[in-house]
DNA sequence: TCAGATAGGGATAAATTTCTCCCTATTGCA
DNA sequence: TGCAATAGGGAGAAATTTATCCCTATCTGA
């Protein structure tokens, strides 16, 4: 694993909810793992555009940050499913105020960011 | 400037909102403009771990994503001002969610975030 | 018997973001 | 006269994140 070199800083709630959710597909995980895709085969193929290993990363750091946790079934093949702890699901109500807030403004940002490309 | 050579998805809503906040001090800046830090200066100083040059490419692309503006006054030595857009205002209350979720939980996610470094 | 599904880690490359250092310009102040 | 404040861009390095490719293992079904 890549060791930070950069101690981050956590003076206030936005840095601390940064530590959490900064990650290109974590929101997306937590989204998908809410609605009940919860093994990482599904994930990843309501994520096709992620690579595999990136999402396993990132499960894992969901994981040591307590917003999810992972259980392994002992069949086989292997299956595991992930779920939201009751802290993860604290954070629900969060990520749909995002969502939503992207909803609602679809065509306005889908405009502005094809502009600045 | 970099130029992207992935192209990004713009499916959902969280897509398109993490297109124009993601960026490691984006969200901040926002927060600091809604609060009356408007001058580049004064927004430095606000966020000091940060580099100015950063502050500078991440305050254009809120600019291009419409969600702040540049006033320049014409004046030695030269004085800048953002503000916030009627577009980017909306987009307040969702980060003040984000804020709040992480002020609840701050305990929590200090511990959390530090043990998994 | 061989391909595919299942889960996931290691090594390494590529992409992206952020940082550092340097340069431009003008005014006021010591 | 020389330094600080103001605003900000360029080049190149460093840090970080994400992608690619390959390997392990076992069972099911064609």
């Amino acid at each position: 694993m890549y060791e930070k070199k950069v101690i981050p800083n956590l003076n206030c709630g936005l840095d601390l909810i940064g530590e959490v959710l900064y990650g290109k597909w974590k929101i997306r995980l937590l989204w998908f793992i809410h609605q009940g895709h919860k093994r990482p085969s599904e994930l990843q193929r309501k994520i096709p555009d992620a690579s595999r290993r990136v999402l396993n990363m990132q499960l894992n750091e969901l994981e040591k940050h307590e917003l999810i946790t992972r259980k392994i079934y002992p069949v086989v093949p292997p299956k595991v499913e992930y779920s939201l702890t009751e802290f993860g699901k604290t954070v629900i109500p969060v990520i749909a105020a995002l969502g939503q807030w992207g909803d609602e403004h679809e065509d306005r940002l889908r405009d502005v960011i094809l502009k600045s490309l």
